[in-house]
DNA sequence: CTCTATCGTTTATTTTTGTAAATCTATTAA
DNA sequence: TTAATAGATTTACAAAAATAAACGATAGAG
């Protein structure tokens, strides 16, 4: 079994909806993944989402409990612990455990705009400080 | 079938030894792996290592070269494309695009040296240089 | 020359993810 | 009260990845 932070594509979607929900029906999150998506391609059946639903339950990533006959689901993983593991993840298994390559190939490849790049500076400094500490 | 950079765990790591070699049998693959690997858990069998390198093959990432009744294997897949491909990935999929995110998660968790600040600067730096000219 | 170790190939199984229809159940609208 | 509807659950299947044994061929050791 893998583990809560491990997860594939239409999974982490509706991790991504149910972070910004906080909690949901299956119905609602069906419908959030659809008409985010709205006017395009493929529409997700309701019973995917179900599916899926119990595949994250059963790994730990959210939970539910029943209000009437209908279930309210909710994240069990929190969102950054998520993103750390998945930002760790590319980090050794791709990049070794360099963070300057990574960030080297992020900024070779997106645009970064000034705001940004203040944005950037101001983080590593801060860090920098956060050492010395 | 996916793409050429689309790749699981342990296909990955075959990649890696191929561009660490350049050109391998799958023999030199398995003994690569399973070295590195030295002492620990699991030691991947011969034929696994044949298996994924035919699906490897089969979406284009390796390709090979008769020598005699042997073959020799080669990435196809450039390494810094797959890299590229993997970062943002993870930018997106993860990170809504948001490189500053991405890059505040990395330096908030990872232990970053003084050193590789400095390189960090540096490489924003000349990012903005780059966008000015 | 024969046997064995080593190739690549074929075949098979398991796990994970994604897809979804079919089904059972219960509520509610008519 | 009955029928449609909207829940969850069960069942099914396909693709991708991982795992590896079994098989057939052959080169090289003796």
């Amino acid at each position: 079994m893998p583990t809560a932070t491990e997860m594939g594509r239409v999974q982490l979607l509706i991790m991504q909806v149910l972070w910004r929900l906080g909690r949901a029906t299956a119905r609602e999150i069906t419908e959030a993944l659809n008409e985010s998506n709205s006017g395009q391609e493929s529409t997700i059946a309701h019973s995917t989402v179900q599916t899926l639903l119990r595949q994250l339950e059963d790994k730990g990533s959210v939970s539910h409990e029943a209000k009437g006959r209908t279930f309210t689901f909710f994240a069990v993983v929190n969102e950054n612990e998520f993103k750390e593991s998945a930002a760790a993840n590319l980090l050794h298994r791709v990049f070794q455990g360099s963070v300057t390559d990574l960030v080297s190939q992020l900024l070779s490849v997106s645009e970064v705009s000034e705001e940004e790049q203040r944005a950037l500076r101001k983080l590593i400094n801060k860090n920098s400080r956060k050492g010395k500490r």
